[in-house]
RNA sequence: GGUCCCGUAGCCAAGUGGCUAAGGCAAUGGACUGCAACUCCGUGAUCACCGGUUCGAAUCCGGUCGGGACCUCCA
């Protein structure tokens, strides 16, 4: 198993700090608004990771936060005249229901802010103990000139920084670069702290909740490409300011979602939300999979609609091979070994061994696809294709891909029959009708 | 201004030093078929350009052109 370490700029091998366990935290949304399809690719992605490591037999500790308390949310909740509260759970609840749509489990542990703000206030004082960190009117920064390798991560260089170049300079820092750790406010909601009322700054939350969840470092740390600087190099910052460790021994990191090639971008119209594509969520699924994680992937409607009829192919040959052997009363007999189909297996596991090689994967569905259609018209191939059917099942459980094929009821099984009879007698027009019902009820496509 | 990534057939996309450059979509020829759909078989590339290193480069180095990202809170 080979991982691409961002910390390293290179792959690794896979060592797990504990055997066969995975400790893993990937950065969660903000949440403000309702997620859009950018969003999408870390949450479908590291779904896959967590699968592929199960599948390997790992018990993977699968964490992922909500950012509950930020800017955005109480200007959101101005604006809508409600609470933060309310706005975050609102989103929360949405965001799942999209995690849902795309086919990834909902099933992990989900840490908000504002269940850590002790913790996250007790990070800082000891940031601040440890002269890490200086408080000044009511804020508090991390002091990154303390920080000797500071940078490691993103590969930058402290005097490459272009400090200034976005946002103003705040003249109330010692260096333009430290970054806000607790900030004095009375706008929206506040917290008490040592330093008085306000909020936590973005870049702890993270490594307070992993201390306080995992005790000590986790193997991989997720996100998309641009967490990587500054928040995660922060988080590395503000981690070695008072462990030896970097919080993670794993960095990964997934390349941007863009339209027609361009960013995302909300004021210029090319922004869609998770919730309104008008697209078969698998096939979207499948998409975000056929290109490798690292690189940036590219939406366009054509593209979306090449893989959502690439998924229909699939489901197709996996369907009909379902309902061949359902008719034969074949899908419980024993499933046997086959040459062919090994390698399929092998070629598919390596391509997810380096790095999750989706793209390569997929391949291997395709030439499984292919088998089992062979098959499907062949006599006397029964048991072939229940072997692969098996395969079927096997990748799209690593791969979150889901058919939702349900053995046929007796009702359906005697209107096949019947279509079957119609067609050997001629009977053009029944069989007609026969086969409308059957597709309708999914048994043919 | 600084840092970095990318450029493979109409489209998507693997491959990152060595057999005839995977695979899919689209197109096209054929087979199958009651019709249609589905499916199967076949057909396509000197890897942006120029120069270099090497016995050998899409893969390494330099340059040119083109596209994109990041530089304090966008996954």
């Amino acid at each position: 198993m080979k991982i691409f370490n961002t910390l390293s700029n290179q792959l690794e091998t896979f060592k797990p700090i504990y055997k066969n366990t995975v400790n893993m935290y990937v950065c969660g949304p903000t949440v403000y608004n309702f997620i859009q399809i950018g969003n999408a690719r870390p949450v479908i992605f590291f779904d896959v990771v967590r699968r592929y490591f199960e599948y390997l037999n790992y018990t993977v500790n699968f964490v992922s936060n909500f950012t509950d308390v930020d800017d955005k949310i109480i200007t959101k909740a101005i604006e809508d005249e409600t609470t933060e509260i309310e706005i975050a759970n609102k989103f929360i609840e949405a965001f799942y229901e999209d995690v849902e749509r795309v086919g990834s489990s909902t099933k992990y542990l989900a840490p908000r802010v504002t269940e850590y703000m002790s913790s996250i206030i007790a990070y800082i004082e000891k940031l601040v103990e440890k002269d890490y960190a200086y408080a000044i009117e009511g804020d508090v920064y991390f002091r990154v000139s303390k920080i000797e390798e500071y940078g490691i991560l993103s590969g930058r260089k402290l005097d490459e920084l272009n400090v200034g170049s976005r946002i103003e300079i705040n003249k109330k820092k010692e260096n333009p670069l430290d970054f806000t750790l607790w900030k004095k406010t009375d706008v929206g909601v506040t917290f008490p702290s040592p330093w008085g009322e306000g909020r936590p700054g973005w870049h702890t939350e993270c490594i307070a909740m992993i201390q306080d969840i995992f005790d000590g470092p986790i193997d991989i740390h997720g996100g998309g490409a641009d967490l990587m600087f500054p928040h995660h190099e922060n988080e590395i910052a503000q981690n070695r300011a008072l462990h030896p460790h970097y919080i993670a021994n794993y960095w990964m990191h997934n390349g941007h979602l863009n339209i027609d090639n361009k960013k995302m971008s909300k004021s210029e119209g090319r922004y869609i939300l998770v919730k309104d594509l008008d697209y078969d969520y698998m096939g979207f699924r499948l998409f975000t999979l056929s290109t490798h994680y690292r690189a940036p992937i590219n939406y366009t409607d054509e593209v979306l609609e090449a893989n959502v009829q690439e998924w229909d192919k699939i489901k197709r040959a996996y369907t009909q091979a379902f309902y061949k052997l359902d008719l034969a009363e074949y899908l419980d007999e024993e499933v046997h070994e086959y040459e062919h189909l090994e390698s399929i297996k092998d070629r598919f596991m390596y391509a997810m061994d380096q790095d999750f090689n989706t793209p390569n994967a997929i391949t291997e569905i395709q030439n499984l696809v292919k088998y089992t259609n062979q098959k499907i018209r062949q006599k006397d191939a029964l048991d072939p294709l229940l072997s692969a059917l098996n395969l079927f099942d096997t990748f799209f459980e690593i791969l979150g891909l889901k058919p939702n094929v349900k053995r046929m009821t007796k009702e359906t099984r005697s209107i096949y029959m019947e279509w079957a009879d119609a067609r050997k007698n001629k009977d053009f027009d029944k069989a007609d009708r026969l086969r409308e019902a059957l597709t309708e009820r999914g048994v043919l496509s």
